[in-house]
DNA sequence: CTCAGTGCAAAGGATTTGCATGCCG
DNA sequence: CGGCATGCAAATCCTTTGCACTGAG
């Protein structure tokens, strides 16, 4: 669960994708993993576009599936507009979100390593009683960010 | 943040809706309200309208608008295609959701109160070092429900 | 050569909106 | 009467897809 380096994520990615039915790891695809790197926050598909001006939206769209697909990427649906798109958290830590209702900006939180066991025992529970197979919690804060408050 | 009654849930759906700039509590929202009351898991705007043949698509999305401006109802999203829609939790009683990524079935939970105080109090603290003001936090479960497993 | 990847333009699909009409207060 | 509410159809807008072309192995 230790966040890997920027050079071992795209070794995993590359990994990954390849494994996932033979993938290659293409320029198009490193330079969005390498935007979602620099960004500490989930970011939007214009956002991404916008750092990376080379890229088509519909190939970004497509490669964001095939790396979600390959387990790489992550995808945040939030009330607002877009989704957000983040490395997945078994590549940078397990943390969760802040999403602000004026201006949609996600930004990442981590809690309390006593309150995340607390939290994986109980819900561990309760889902086993409803029969329900974990793949992932997700606890998010909803409100306003600092600068909409 | 004790459940309402039936009846009581109509009395305040009216009330914050003409709190909220003189809206009617009318036919067709009172019959979303009972549609929902209804079913013990929130539901997307197509089950809906299959439990309440008379309605308009256009209408129930517009009701269900006010509806959430005023209050009394409270809207999820997911991964899924569909927004599911339920009745406030405090009308209901605070409570969390599985998610099902197989059928998008959305059902409802409650944790230990323990738990939730515990939540409660780390994310307050961890809110306030990020300046952030939090309306609602949010703790779902995603994966296979029983069936899809 | 072959087949995945790319870009453009067009399609899809949930949700929203314009507009004329209906109806409660 | 006045303004909210409704329904239909058309518009929006994020996202996906069809298709022809390019490029890596």
């Amino acid at each position: 669960m230790a966040p890997a380096e920027t050079d071992e994520i795209h070794a995993i990615a590359a990994r990954r994708l390849s494994a996932d039915g033979g993938q290659r790891y293409t320029t198009s695809r490193r330079a969005i993993i390498d935007v979602l790197m620099a960004s500490h926050d989930p970011m939007t598909l214009p956002e991404i576009l916008i750092c990376d001006r080379s890229l088509a939206q519909s190939s970004a769209y497509r490669n964001l599936t095939e790396l979600i697909a390959a387990g790489v990427v992550h995808r945040i649906v939030t009330s607002e507009e877009h989704a957000h798109f983040e490395l997945a958290q078994d590549l940078t830590g397990h943390h969760h979100h802040l999403i602000c209702t004026m201006c949609g900006r996600v930004t990442d939180f981590v809690v309390p390593e006593a309150l995340e066991r607390q939290i994986d025992s109980d819900l561990a529970e309760i889902a086993r009683s409803h029969g329900f197979r974990t793949e992932q919690h997700q606890l998010d804060l909803i409100g306003r960010c600092r600068g909409c408050a």
